[in-house]
DNA sequence: AAATTAGATGATAGTAATTATCATCTGAGA
DNA sequence: TCTCAGATGATAATTACTATCATCTAATTT
């Protein structure tokens, strides 16, 4: 199995693409395209440390010194709701701990959090395999499968079904 | 690649053996054996459910009403360190986004959080190839390498070796 | 171009999870 | 039993984030 690191100038082109789609991306979901909104992008897509909140207002304050750090955690959560972004830390809310110390992985429900264990060995013996890779040196591994549970998937179909049916009303008034 | 839920009654065997030998464990870390220690690992390994620190918390109170969430806590990030207890959740003092939304992994220095993007197009695919599992449907995967990048690993080594001196005179005197 | 308005923003209060502090207590070796 | 490094409990402090709300603005309508 291949693994390797992902190239730089592909991820230049790939980001310039998103800036200029980005404002198309916002109407396509209904969302007003504000200074803030595209100061925002524009900082996540400049950086390859994904960034945290934090970060993002050091840096998109320096143009925009009046921006609240407030909008910059609601912009954020805003563009992984509509896939213009990724949050790297899925289950940041609260540390979860595990007394299973063996080499494995985990399924994990984006609604509830529930998590359970996997096993790969084909993945483990590929990390153990090599010793560093980048510069780092390679200690262990966690795959995270984001998934939805069975009661998740069927409050999410509700939820979906509902919210289509409001969103055709309003859109028709 | 094989991809399995793992196995239960294996578990169950795994956290008898992991629990006759704890105390001994502490002992090789230098670590005081408390009635708190015994009721937080007893707790965790009786847990197939990734808790938290509040659940372990809630969950030994029951028999010692007197502990502290705060030693809970404390006690949690100790058996982390010794490795009696892994953190599920390795980055989760903030939140970090990623611009970059195609399927992808990272490298996650565990010194200094640097993380680099990875790609392993196998792995995508055996996600992407399968709609359900364990009652959970399926949606993306991340996988998490743990590392350390060159200036942690050089940090590492000259913490280590000052330790062991350190560690060695204390036993001597 | 002005009016309208849903939703965005900034300022700031509030919350939740975690960590720090410190007086007291206790496990474990002498 | 004595000693004391280190553990614990109570609680204050910190950090990251979320809620609230008055004001503002993007974008549609007139």
């Amino acid at each position: 199995m291949e693994l390797r690191l992902a190239n730089e100038e592909r991820r230049d082109a790939y980001a310039a693409q998103r800036r200029a789609e980005f404002a198309e991306r916002c109407r396509e979901h209904g969302l007003p395209v504000t200074p803030q909104r595209l100061a925002i992008i524009e900082a996540l897509l400049d950086s390859a440390e994904h960034p945290s909140a934090d970060a993002i207002f050091a840096r998109v304050r320096r143009r925009h010194p009046h921006i609240s750090l407030a909008t910059v955690h609601r912009t954020l959560e805003t563009l992984c709701e509509i896939g213009e972004a990724r949050k790297v830390t899925l289950l940041h809310d609260s540390a979860r701990y595990d007394g299973n110390v063996m080499p494995h992985h985990h399924v994990v429900c984006i609604g509830c959090r529930r998590i359970r264990d996997l096993e790969i060995p084909a993945l483990d013996n590929l990390v153990a395999g090599r010793r560093e890779l980048g510069g780092f040196k390679l200690l262990g591994s966690s795959l995270e499968i984001h998934a939805l549970c069975e009661s998740c998937a069927a409050k999410e179909t509700r939820r979906r079904g509902k919210h289509q049916a409001a969103s055709g009303k309003t859109r028709t008034s």
